[in-house]
DNA sequence: ATAACTATTGAGATAAAATATCATTTAGGA
DNA sequence: TCCTAAATGATATTTTATCTCAATAGTTAT
């Protein structure tokens, strides 16, 4: 009855979110892991993301129209995504949002949550197009 | 200097798109038209989408992890998305919300705009789980 | 109405993101 | 150390969407 083993690779794509300011995708993980470690796979480093969000040690960072991005800060808060180069970072609300069944037609759903994606230029993006 | 050609596959990938009260996507365009149509290919109704998306025609609507679906109200709105058959709806906000730069920390980006997907329960899969 | 030009189409290949399959390896308890 | 099943690596498959390119068909000029 003894399950979910610690192997090496769970821990190298944990090191990989966590050692990290900003939220890296599967694929930059992959990228990150496979210099030192050349034998990983990359469906390993999607399953153990699968498992890291499923234990709720990391969060999945959906956003519109790209690869899921992941993030190992637990707060709540939302994200932004670079419109130019598809970085995400994190985003404060100064007063939260209240977006209940009382302020919304839901024309019959049941409302389970909601999802904000901000889109902007981040300020690396923003001088290199003013450099031009 | 003449572009843009009326053909006969993008009046019905508009029919298809206009003459419904739900949101498809493209798949579900395509199986529409393709009944009465056959020999239509899923590459032109996806470049029909996305012709008529860029004249402004149509919305498309973007979901969190999965394919996109289209809405020919122009009218600004949100859209909620039911997480059991995945169909989507539109969805009215009784106050809008005000997500401008003044009461958000960017960390340096500059905001472009945001989209809020909602997720939840549809009546006919409310039903469907009640009778079980 | 016909010809000519080229945008659009259909069919299939390709791409990107993620999951599934399966033989092999390995973590961890006995 | 041995055993067993969980996890891995390699690859195939799935999903959503775009790209390629020869053939077709709108549109304009004649």
């Amino acid at each position: 009855m003894k399950d979910k083993r610690q192997t090496i690779q769970k821990g190298l794509v944990w090191d990989a979110v966590t050692n990290t300011t900003n939220h890296p995708n599967a694929e930059q993980i992959y990228e990150r892991i496979v210099e030192k470690h050349p034998s990983i796979s990359r469906a390993t480093v999607y399953r153990n993301l699968n498992s890291l969000v499923e234990e709720g040690k990391v969060k999945r960072v959906r956003v519109l129209g790209g690869p899921d991005h992941f993030d190992h800060t637990l707060r709540n808060h939302y994200h932004i995504q670079c419109i130019h180069c598809k970085r995400v970072d994190d985003i404060e609300l100064f007063e939260d949002i209240n977006l209940s069944e009382q302020n919304i037609d839901t024309s019959g759903y049941t409302l389970e949550s909601y999802e904000i994606v901000f889109n902007g230029i981040c300020p690396e993006c923003k001088n290199k197009r003013a450099a031009q």
